[in-house]
DNA sequence: ATCTTGCTTCAAGATGTGTCAAATTAGAGA
DNA sequence: TCTCTAATTTGACACATCTTGAAGCAAGAT
C-alpha cells in the first residue's frame, strides 16, 4: 500500500528545502509545501504522528493509536489517511494488523523550511530607518 | 496594535518546543500547535510570510504583498490576519502604510517541534523483530 | 471640511473539513 | 465454508474556510 499515489511531496521526491525567511518561497513552492503543514493543523493528527514517531519500534499499529483517542475507529481512519497521503507517513499491512511509520525526511524537509536564519545575515539586525515616508523601503 | 489580542501562542509565551518523535506529544501541546500549523496550511500565508521575512528591513507593508498576488485587498488583508492571529507576525502602522514583520521565536518554535531525532536515540533503529502476532510490541 | 489613498471589516456565497453510523474489505482461525 | 476482529470506505451532516464586492476607518493632502 506504501506509496501507490505518488504524494505532492514524499520521502522519494526532496525538492525545495530553503529557509522560508533566506529568499522569497516561489509560488510552485508554497503549492508544495502548503498541503504538508495542513496534514499537521489538526491536533489529533500531531498527535498521531507524534506516538506513531515515538512509539517503539518505530511504528505503530492503529490499535494501539485508536486507543489513545476519545473518537471512532473511522475518525483516526481518516486522519492516518491524511497524514498517509501528504507524505508524512507510510503504512503497511503485517497480518491483520496495519503498521504506521513516520517519513522522516519529510518532517526534516519542513523542520529546514522553518529554521530561522544563520544570525547575523543580510537584512537581519537592519533597521528601517528612514522608512518614514516610503512603503517598500527598498 | 501589535499584541492586544493575545494570541494563544505568541512570541511572549513559549511553552513546549520538543521534537515530537522524541515523546508523545500531550493533548494540550496538540492543541496549542494545531493553529501554529493551521496558519501555514496555505500557499499564499506560506508566500507572504516569506515576503515578510525576507523583505529588506525585516519588514514589508500591505501594498508591497499585495503587488505580489492576483487577488483582491480583502483577501491580503484577511491572510495576514491568519498569521497575525497566531502569532507568527505581527503588525504596526507607520503613518499611511501599515507594516508587518515576522516574529522569528515562532518560527524557530515550529521548526524545533518538526526536527529530526538526533541520531542514535532511543527507538531509532530497532527493528520490530517478532511482530508478527502482536500489535503493541511494548 | 473634503478628497484621496491604504487597509480592514462586513456580508454572502461556494467549497472544504471532520465526525459519526453503516457498510465494506482483508486476513486469521475454526 | 462461516465467523470474528482489524481497518477502511461511504454517505450524510454540521461547521469552518476562503473569496469577493461593498462599506468603513485612519491618516495625509488640498
Amino acid at each position: 500500500m506504501n506509496q501507490e499515489l505518488l504524494p505532492a511531496v514524499g520521502p522519494d521526491r526532496v525538492p525545495c528545502c530553503e529557509p522560508l525567511v533566506r529568499e522569497p518561497l516561489p509560488p510552485a513552492g508554497a503549492d508544495e509545501l502548503a498541503p504538508l503543514f495542513k496534514a499537521l493543523a489538526d491536533p489529533m493528527r500531531l498527535r498521531l504522528l507524534s506516538l506513531v514517531a515515538c512509539h517503539d519500534g518505530g511504528e505503530s499499529c492503529v490499535c494501539d493509536l485508536l486507543a489513545a483517542f476519545d473518537v471512532t475507529a473511522p475518525s483516526v481512519s481518516y486522519h492516518l489517511k491524511v497524514l498517509r497521503e501528504a507524505g508524512l507517513i507510510s503504512s503497511e499491512r503485517r497480518g491483520t494488523w496495519v503498521y504506521y511509520r513516520v517519513n522522516p525526511e519529510v518532517m526534516a524537509r519542513m523542520s529546514a523550511v522553518l529554521a530561522p536564519r544563520p544570525a547575523g545575515l543580510a537584512g537581519e539586525g537592519r533597521l528601517p530607518s528612514g522608512a518614514q515616508d516610503r512603503p517598500g523601503n527598498a
